[in-house]
DNA sequence: TCACGATATGTTTAATTTTGCATATCGAAA
DNA sequence: TTTCGATATGCAAAATTAAACATATCGTGA
């Protein structure tokens, strides 16, 4: 009641952005990184997993060398050569990680889009 | 166990945002806005709040311009002249908006924080 | 009616990201 | 041993975003 927020209510979009980084804020894993390690994992090529999500290699490869550093050790076990020219995969550490961001995940998107129903709700 | 994330799991931090937009994926009211709008109903005054938050003035004037068309009313009543120059304050809608967005940020947050302690957890 | 300080807004520059381009490397298979 | 396609990486170009700069407007109180 009250304020009229009609007609442009349902045309809104809801967004959020989950994200890590170091002390020096520099971000290091968020929604954007994860998404693209689980495609890896899926399709078993850097390359493939770039092209599906519209990401140039070259930035994409840049950000896996970000995430690696900082954390130490490789997510990534990446093969060079081979007829197939190539591939990509997911190192144990690497499905782990993958694993507990994806549980992570899950248990805040059910809440995040209650509470956007609810703020809907709100201005009505 | 297992995976030895030892070291650096204690030094990241976690981040996230949560945000609106219209159909053409153009942001409209986020985290940052939604602060400027409560900085500017505490100062009365979108310059301070400005100074405070170390925002360019040029900045957030466009920014708050964008929320009004969206929405298609003001969320601001902006005076001009006076011996203090002026003070802008918050309409009834604007109130209405920042106290959905309050209640909505509060419902999320503690979510957000115990599935980012049990992430760290699952990597230990 | 003059001065003052905040709001209003166009223009221009600088900083940051992203994209694009080029080129090298690698190694299994033909 | 030659080929092929993916990985590896520097560098320049383009696009996007933010910051700076410059003025104009406004209206109350002195």
């Amino acid at each position: 009641m009250g304020t009229k927020f009609t007609g442009r209510l349902d045309s809104i979009q809801l967004h959020y952005k989950i994200w890590m980084s170091d002390a020096r804020e520099q971000g290091i894993l968020g929604d954007g990184k994860w998404q693209m390690l689980k495609l890896i994992e899926e399709k078993g090529s850097l390359k493939a997993a770039c092209d599906e999500l519209g990401y140039t290699y070259r930035r994409t490869w840049g950000n896996l060398r970000k995430i690696e550093q900082f954390f130490g050790f490789p997510l990534l076990e990446k093969h060079r050569g081979g007829s197939d020219g190539g591939n990509t995969v997911l190192t144990a550490e690497g499905k782990r990680l993958v694993k507990a961001f994806d549980t992570f995940h899950a248990s805040v998107d059910s809440v995040i889009q209650e509470g956007f129903e609810q703020f809907i709700a709100d201005l009505k």
